[in-house]
DNA sequence: ACTTTAAATCATCGACCGCTGAATTAAACG
DNA sequence: CGTTTAATTCAGCGGTCGATGATTTAAAGT
């Protein structure tokens, strides 16, 4: 993480550089702090934590590094605000899905249907919520990962709507052990994460004949596979 | 990353501390170097590559940081030696693992047995290699969530042993469509790379009811989520 | 109109970063 | 035994790091 980057275009609207004090009011479409957070989710997405340093994400940003002390405080506030910017709305999306699918589906749950619930909001976001999101998911991806804080950062964030999840996959499979149904679920989580975090890897070892881009085809071949998964795990004597 | 440890214990046989030039002759079980890269796949492994400073390898093995330079000349050569050292090892052992079974199997290969056979070195070296080669499974689970390089190094040191993995696979399903082939393989590699991680996400969910140490329930559970997956994404038109 | 507050830059501080050249000590070699 | 080479610490260089206090500008409140 270091760029030059010593003249990045012409600077927008009649160059007002390194002018100090209060901007008079725009009519841009989201303020600065906003801008600041989409910077940084995208360079910590690809970077990490450590491997992004405050200055890269003023400069990127275009604005001095005082003022993401200033919205932010700390490197690690900066880091928490933006996990937590999406996953509200996520969390929300998710949960509402798999209420929905099991006020629909009543008595005649399947895992497929428990599962599908479960990723389509992350298919839609990732779709159509242009590339914020998808840094988003590959920052997820990266914290599932680490050792440190992802274990407990995951868990505060994410543990309601896995638990829901799991509560309806238990009426899905009756008779399944408890246990069985994390060590599923441990599976599916995996392979979940390997997605959000699109790094190409199986566009290159398929030479092409597989584009990890194509969320809809990933998301849809997960749920088969991982129903299929469940179904093997949980019904054993 | 910043541990103080003023005077971690005695300091060793006679105190020979801050003393220059080349050591007497010691016993060791190994050399320093070996020391060096045990240290750094374990920081490397829980803070990843901007996480750790070479003062941080430097002060955790008791050597000083130019002595790392005369090594491996460059932070990054440090790191790269790290994930080399184990990589060929177990490329052989999987390589081997995967021919032993497909001889001994002869035209009767299950998924369930080629998956097994390909997850058995991870199994064995988790269980009876130390503290050593658990890190270094952390770091390859972290490398393969990382964007930038990690898709490039995964494919350097592993692609061998996983086109040899879906070969076998390709002839335990008959039938297969290859596409199909590796998108089961990207579920396998996200499970595996969790796995792999053992960062105790599962333990905290499931409130001790599962123990990720447990490597050989965890790979078993794996092995048989797996083979239903690749025949259900496997087995249609 | 005056005051207060919000939003921004500037200049800088002390700490830490990766890395290097010189010195030192002991082993290996002849 | 003398020379070369391997293994180590020391001292420090130039650069970057996260963070802060002072200052400036414009909006908002009264």
């Amino acid at each position: 993480m270091t760029k030059p980057d010593p003249e990045a275009g012409p600077a927008g609207p009649e160059t007002r550089k390194g002018r100090r004090g209060r901007p008079p009011k725009s009519e841009g479409p989201s303020g600065t702090s906003e801008l600041i957070l989409d910077v940084a989710e995208d360079l910590f997405s690809k970077h990490g934590l450590h491997g992004v340093s405050i200055r890269d994400v003023a400069n990127e940003a275009g604005v001095d590094t005082a003022l993401l002390h200033y919205y932010f405080g700390t490197k690690l506030g900066l880091f928490d605000a933006v996990f937590k910017r999406r996953a509200e709305i996520l969390n929300a999306e998710r949960l509402a899905s798999l209420d929905a699918y099991a006020l629909k589906a009543g008595d005649a749950l399947t895992p497929e249907g428990v599962i599908s619930a479960f990723l389509q909001p992350l298919v839609e976001w990732g779709e159509k919520g242009g590339p914020g999101w998808k840094h988003y998911f590959a920052l997820i991806s990266q914290a599932n990962a680490n050792p440190v804080w992802g274990g407990e950062t995951m868990a505060r964030y994410f543990d309601d709507v896995i638990r829901r999840l799991i509560e309806l996959l238990r009426l899905a499979l009756p008779g399944a052990r408890d246990e069985d149904l994390y060590w599923a679920y441990h599976n599916l989580s995996g392979a979940l994460t390997l997605t959000l975090g699109e790094t190409g890897r199986l566009d290159r070892l398929s030479n092409g004949l597989c584009r990890s881009g194509d969320l809809r085809l990933a998301y849809a071949n997960m749920a088969r596979f991982a129903a299929a998964g469940f179904r093997a795990l949980c019904a054993r004597a």
